[in-house]
RNA sequence: GGCAGCGUAGCUCAGAGGCAGAGCAGGGGCUUCAUAAGCCCUGUGUCGUAGGUUCGAACCCUACCGCUGCUACCA
């Protein structure tokens, strides 16, 4: 029986392409499972956005003197490119600056407002006269009152470490251009989260499926007590809060970003003349709800958008919130602003779609974090893309295509041997598929390339170049088992390597297309005309790994 | 300061109470269908340090050392 999936991605920020780390922590983790429940034939709504809205945006626009729109507008379409490129397969990625955004956000922030789960406070905080705003914590630095440390920042002192009120310190300085802040008084609507402590507490520990990392730390959190939170901001982008007495003010980008969730899904059956299809991914225990995000969003997604939705209600909450750790860059965190960092549009300018793929699922930061190195790439790519799972590929398609009549060759009598490889086929794709289904990625790629390696013993074993004269017969049900070997990768390596899992598909003389044949072996049907073969993967020269490397040094801006 | 994580073979990392593991690199051999690809053989490690619990500890507990991240506006 077919499942439904809801698939919610992270909504990345708009000031800036994408690099590496967004897609091993999260785009690429949720387009595999995509990918996997959509093959299985079940019903999959993927989808995520640009978070349009916030203070990230607005820094960047006044620093290039344009208006956050253009902004925006330019990294949204940067990131439309790099999805299709990478073959990242949103079933919808909006924006959060749409009138049916707003609408959403209004609509529930109202609700919680009516209910009185908000409370309006008056806060005292730094406010810049120059450019006209109030300053983030983070934006401000001075002296701490604690140390005399010179450049506290706002939020806390980094040479003593004490956690600071930027109202405390002495002689504050604005961040973004060194003028003097001065403290005015501002209203805001505070989220009384612990209206939901006691709700969300019982439902966290009742989630022991999640990953411990992220059910850890939620506890954690819980644990510690749920303050009431501003939802509200002294910014002009963004959405205004539809409260009297608010004017000027918008709600807080993470508060709306979250429920961007919910919108993109209404815009997607709203393009599709289905209005209330979206239901059908938010309601009922039928539906299972999945958000992959790196581990900074993990509170945003297991407290205060459950909390948001507990005060909305008859909406789903999260079944999973599989969080990846960061990926490193040789060795070192990857980081906008000193251009440490691999972007998408550049290496897709240079290379193929499936090596990242591949190398970002076998070092995927699910449990700890990992290391993204040129080297390993290169050598990911040569010594197990090429060199083990093309190569088998390769050779027993060009053995087949050459010596059987370009057809799939008609098997005779399985020996032990044959079998052992069909089983281990069909193993294969069944602890794949359990890998899979527990957002278990890099298990899952190590069992698949497991039958790679297998179906290459094979062929030494078998040596059908050696019985070709004398037993061709042996011969063809040697190739016969292997084709079937190589369709049981096509399937099972598919979610990770979409392009090369169509181009077999094509070789392997099947019509359709690869996604749409399901979770399933093919299996040979002697006698079917292949289509010429071409290698999978291109081998990279070793000196890519030192020239991407000298790209990375000579880019890099101070650290 | 608080919270969290990490410290295992030359390198990158798995493992999580019961004889220390994989891949890569290095060494030796076989093979030639294949993108000079493939296959086999080859691992002497105080599992960060010091204690503790246990019949038994990389694994649990405590302390310490080192590294990292987060601390609520850069995944």
């Amino acid at each position: 029986m077919p499942e439904r999936i809801f698939i919610g991605v992270a909504w990345p920020y708009p000031n800036g392409p994408l690099h590496l780390g967004h897609i091993a922590g999260a785009y690429l983790p949720a387009d595999i499972f995509a990918r996997y429940h959509r093959v299985k034939g079940n019903e999959v709504l993927m989808v995520s956005g640009s978070d349009a809205h916030g203070t990230p945006v607005t820094v960047l626009a006044d620093k290039e003197s344009r208006t956050p729109q253009e902004i925006f507008e330019r990294y949204h379409a940067s990131f439309l490119r790099s999805f299709r490129g990478l073959g990242i397969s949103f079933d919808i990625f909006t924006h959060t600056d749409t009138p049916n955004h707003a609408q959403t956000a209004r609509d529930i922030f109202l609700k919680l407002y009516e209910r009185g789960h908000f409370l309006k406070q008056r806060t005292r905080q730094l406010y810049s006269p120059t450019l006209n705003m109030f300053l983030p914590d983070r934006y401000v630095e001075g002296t701490c009152p604690r140390c005399g440390f010179a450049r506290a920042r706002g939020d806390q002192c980094d040479k003593c470490g004490s956690l600071l009120d930027p109202l405390d310190l002495k002689e504050p300085r604005c961040k973004l251009d060194g003028s003097v802040p001065e403290v005015r008084e501002t209203d805001h609507l505070f989220l009384r989260l612990g209206d939901f402590e006691e709700r969300l507490k019982a439902w966290v520990r009742k989630q022991t499926h999640w990953r411990s990392n992220v059910h850890r730390f939620t506890l954690g959190y819980l644990e510690e007590g749920l303050k009431p939170r501003a939802m509200t901001r002294d910014l002009a982008w963004g959405i205004p809060v539809p409260v009297a007495g608010f004017d000027g003010k918008c709600i807080y980008v993470w508060f709306e970003a979250v429920i961007g969730y919910l919108s993109a899904s209404k815009q997607y059956f709203q393009e599709r003349g289905d209005p209330e299809g979206w239901r059908r991914f938010w309601q009922g225990p039928e539906v299972k709800s999945y958000y992959f995000i790196g581990k900074d969003n993990i509170p945003f997604h297991t407290i205060i958008w459950p909390a948001i939705l507990m005060g909305y209600g008859g909406l789903n909450l999260p079944y999973d919130v599989p969080a990846n750790e960061y990926l490193t860059l040789e060795g070192r965190k990857l980081s906008t602003s000193e251009a440490w960092a691999v972007w998408v549009p550049d290496y897709l300018e240079r290379y193929d779609p499936d090596p990242l793929r591949y190398t970002l699922s076998v070092t995927m930061p699910e449990s700890g974090d990992l290391d993204f190195t040129w080297k390993e790439f290169v050598r990911r790519n040569n010594d197990e893309l090429v060199a083990t799972y093309g190569n088998l590929v390769n050779r027993v398609l060009t053995f087949t295509y050459r010596n059987f009549d370009r057809r799939v060759p008609r098997p005779a009598h399985l020996d032990a041997r044959d079998q052992a490889l069909l089983a281990k086929a069909k193993h294969t794709l069944q602890a794949v598929d359990k890998a899979l289904a527990h957002t278990s990625f890099r298990e899952a790629v190590r069992e698949a390339f497991s039958l790679a390696q297998e179906g290459n013993r094979y062929l030494e074993d078998l040596a059908p170049w050696k019985t070709l004269r004398e037993d061709p017969q042996r011969t063809a049900t040697t190739l016969w088992v292997a084709l079937y070997a190589i369709a049981a990768l096509k399937t099972v390596l598919g979610p990770f390597l979409p392009f090369s899992s169509e181009k077999l598909h094509h070789f392997l003389g099947l019509e359709g297309t690869a996604a749409g044949a399901g979770w399933a072996i093919q299996e040979p049907v002697p006698g079917r005309p292949l289509r010429e073969p071409a290698a999978l993967f291109k081998k990279l020269e070793e000196q890519v790994a030192l020239d991407e490397r000298a790209r990375l040094e000579a880019a890099r801006v101070g650290g």
